[in-house]
DNA sequence: GGTAGTTTACTTACTAGTAGGTTAATATCA
DNA sequence: TGATATTAACCTACTAGTAAGTAAACTACC
């Protein structure tokens, strides 16, 4: 059995992530996003990391404390990742063709959203899971909605409800056309389809569609 | 340990399922909708019926053969249904409002379309149970792409990308919002986006939309 | 600087429980 | 009597999780 990690000694305030508990995480995140949560066990992670199942406990003593790292930390590197987006361009077209971009990537590597895999599986999840869950949908439906609204507010974009209704709409728009697409492993399936939910967003596309002041007056000129 | 059928002789040409294995199924299609296919055991459906597993074992030799059947038997009563939307009415608005309606009961009972539910299982069912997930999804493209085109045809709905890719969004859409509302229980989410969705395809909404692909793929670019 | 104590990162060997599945005997009924 | 349905009793494989031990590395102190 090899040594997961020979730990450089880092100062470390809070529970810094060990070389070993960031390749278990690697490993159980690919495995739960492909095959879901109760389609994983410690053995299977176990086999791959050519470790026992006994040092997986050790990082990790529970199954369910695992699943609530696991979102934990994919919580954290979407909301990086949209922060990136942010600071990349102003533009909220821009912006929402990025967050597809990032759930395109997911995909092209044979994945399933990992909290879009965990949806399915929520009732039998435990219960620091489900609540790691919503967190990560709330999240989403957030940063979804400033950027709807900032769109909506410059004339880019045009819907005639609420901005967080249109982001509820978005991201389960998205999360299914993920989930269908992969039963067909075809990721263009996908890319299809959430071209096609954001063009729905497009002022231009509709010009007489209400609650677009920008874009009435963009119209006469 | 009850008994689970007191068969009345039914002359059943091809395999007509008994009253046992229709109790089995029952039992399994709601485990299956609530908690995944890897959610549940045949210990679980014993339990719930009071008969042993050997018993299911008879009627559904391996749990792969429950999971087909299952399948099977949805995909049926999915049909069924749509084509009894078909004879009600010939509206293609008030069809997609009764298509929703059926997702809309299913998410009202607390469970997830089985179909989306196991799609997200998808890499760890056995091969035709995969077959038979995307029959029943090629079964719903198909049946909401008539009706979209139909709409189209007559004015009523408006959509710029061929009828078949709008039929994907529909229902990636309608089963993303399914799958995240859930995690909420709460199914006025799901009523809200899925109206939301519908709301789109009208026609009176945006009425200088054109269904030209020309302008549709310069707009994915 | 050497050594005692402590911590980290594992190991082997095990538990109790559950998974899907089988077999042979038996009950039920037409 | 023969087919249908069901049971008890089992099996093997696997599940998450635990107990006890160990080698190496780090820390404290004289």
């Amino acid at each position: 059995m090899k040594t997961l990690s020979r730990q450089q000694a880092l100062p470390s305030r809070t529970a810094a992530p060990t070389a070993a508990a960031t390749a278990i995480l690697d490993v159980a995140e690919r495995l739960a996003q492909t095959r879901g949560y109760n389609g994983f066990s410690y053995a299977d992670i176990a086999a791959e990391l050519g470790v026992t199942k006994a040092s997986l406990h050790y990082h990790f003593p529970s199954k369910a404390e695992l699943g609530r790292s696991l979102i934990e930390r994919y919580h954290g590197l979407f909301g990086t990742a949209l922060d990136a987006i942010d600071r990349r361009t102003n533009s909220p077209q821009e912006k929402l063709k990025q967050y597809v971009g990032l759930y395109d990537s997911v995909l092209s590597n044979e994945r399933m959203c990992l909290c879009g895999m965990l949806a399915a599986e929520y009732a039998t999840l435990p219960a620091p899971m489900q609540a790691g869950l919503t967190r990560f949908f709330d999240a989403n439906e957030h940063w979804l909605t400033a950027v709807l609204e900032d769109g909506l507010r410059s004339g880019t974009f045009s819907f005639k409800e609420a901005a967080k209704e249109r982001a509820r709409v978005l991201l389960g728009a998205l999360e299914g056309a993920m989930l269908v697409a992969r039963s067909y492993g075809n990721a263009r399936r996908f890319q299809t389809a959430a071209a096609f939910v954001l063009s729905d967003l497009d002022a231009a596309a509709h010009p007489r569609r209400r609650r677009t002041p920008a874009a009435a007056a963009a119209r006469r000129t």
